[in-house]
DNA sequence: CCAAAAGTGTTAGGGCTACACCCATGT
DNA sequence: ACATGGGTGTAGCCCTAACACTTTTGG
């Protein structure tokens, strides 16, 4: 993190010390009232699933966040933030709402803010949240937890533990997005590795859409779509039949993301 | 407005005065660093249009926008300055993209802010500006000046002079944002009046996809949704013949959209 | 009576849906 | 051998796109 140099020192004294020390850097080299919320979505194992930290010394989850430089851009910001977090280098990163209602922190917030050591004193009374979503391929990511937390893993999205703040309304905001956009952004592109089967990519699809889809048209609409090379190559070691692997042909792809072809109706 | 009591007062002495006093009192009232930019769009004589005010003594044309009171919901402030700017009571509003770039303002800034009477001293270096748009149905806006702009008027989207800031882009990406968005958003609902005619309602799309539709392939897809309601009486007065008005059923209108079934290839 | 816009039906083709069986592989 | 998931083709239907003429009205 950019603006603690020194951690170790600090924590020795007072369990909150960290906390209260970020946030007055924070107040001082960033933007008031404003913060990040980053949804970063991957998939294993046929789930999707979010990227939590816990915050140190408690059971309390939330989503990965920051705050904007003064000078900084926001998607730079973003871009930071989760460079962070998951150590990837490249990322797909989509602003997709922002959380403002001025009642957003009021509710939990008492409870939460001395639970975390949250110093009045030192932070603004309310904040604008800008809620962005990630996609990321799952096998890349290295898990990191910031300095206010001392767990980062990923949750599968529909087994999620009660998160602090409004940041399980924020993913599920997140997941409505990402399902409306499915047609028109690179979701598979981004959120599979380079080489994946015909059923890892339709049970992503499946997964957000949130019902099952046939698979003999699947087959047909992708391979209609031109979008997938079909190597010789197929994926040994899971028992039974061995699926081939596909890789997408980025040009194809989007120019189909253009047309919006890759609805599913 | 809300901020400065006695614009006359304040007037007679510098031209920058009221911009000055403006953006004092927004400070002190209001989120630093953060703003609100609308784009209202609206449709009339067959063109889409969108609001736009021209700054006191110049000749510079802008989005109406405003700022967040410290304790305001962002959708709060957003429905009072269009409030304002409309005299409409009820508006359609959605928040479309957060325009963050650290640059965003430093180009023509330096030159914009002279000349708008800008202090630096009473005003942060850079802007994040929340974008909404806002379906509003013409026939019933009053478009008003706000305290820093002598005229607030319609403009046609395709012929918009060269606007300040980045606005010509915000405006661009809003078109953008609608023109995805006609599928599912009650586009239609909230730009025109109660009743119209088929024509008129062809029009509209045609303006916001940007290419001319079938009028027999529209009138059969339209009529198959069942959202719209023919009524006895015709529009008169137009030299030739008579069309029918129309009305919206708003409930199957809802359910269509919820289908995403008002999508056009 | 003429000019301009409103209103309307049919047909062909493509894409979507529904549906069932055989194949390959590891245990 | 068997259990499990992978891989594939066909037929009906609906939706879409293409297409042109008649009616109404005001001038």
């Amino acid at each position: 993190m950019l603006y603690v140099k020194n951690t170790e020192s600090i924590r020795c004294m007072d369990p909150f010390l960290p906390a209260k020390r970020y946030f007055q850097e924070i107040s001082a080299t960033s933007i008031h009232y404003l913060s990040l919320d980053c949804v970063v979505f991957g998939f294993h194992h046929n789930e999707l699933k979010v990227l939590l930290l816990r915050w140190k010394d408690t059971e309390e989850w939330s989503l990965p966040g920051g705050f904007i430089g003064k000078r900084e851009s926001v998607d730079a910001a973003a871009i930071r933030v989760l460079q962070e977090r998951t150590g990837l280098e490249h990322l797909f990163l989509q602003q997709f709402h922002v959380f403002g209602a001025a009642e957003r922190y009021d509710q939990d917030d008492t409870w939460a803010r001395t639970k975390l050591g949250w110093d009045p004193e030192s932070w603004s009374e309310r904040t604008i949240s800008l809620g962005y979503y990630a996609l990321v391929d799952y096998t890349k990511v290295t898990p990191m937890p910031d300095l206010l937390s001392d767990e980062c893993r990923w949750w599968a999205v529909d087994q999620l533990p009660r998160l602090l703040f409004d940041h399980n309304h924020i993913i599920e905001v997140a997941l409505k997005t990402l399902r409306r956009q499915l047609s028109w952004q690179p979701v598979g592109y981004n959120l599979l590795p380079d080489k994946f089967t015909l059923p890892e990519l339709q049970r992503l699809y499946e997964t957000i859409l949130g019902r099952p889809l046939d698979p003999r048209n699947f087959h047909k609409k992708m391979m209609g779509l031109n979008i997938l090379e079909r190597l010789e190559e197929r994926r040994r070691g899971g028992a039974y039949k061995s699926p081939y692997l596909y890789r997408f042909r980025p040009e194809a792809y989007e120019q189909a993301l253009e047309e919006g072809a890759m609805a599913f109706g």
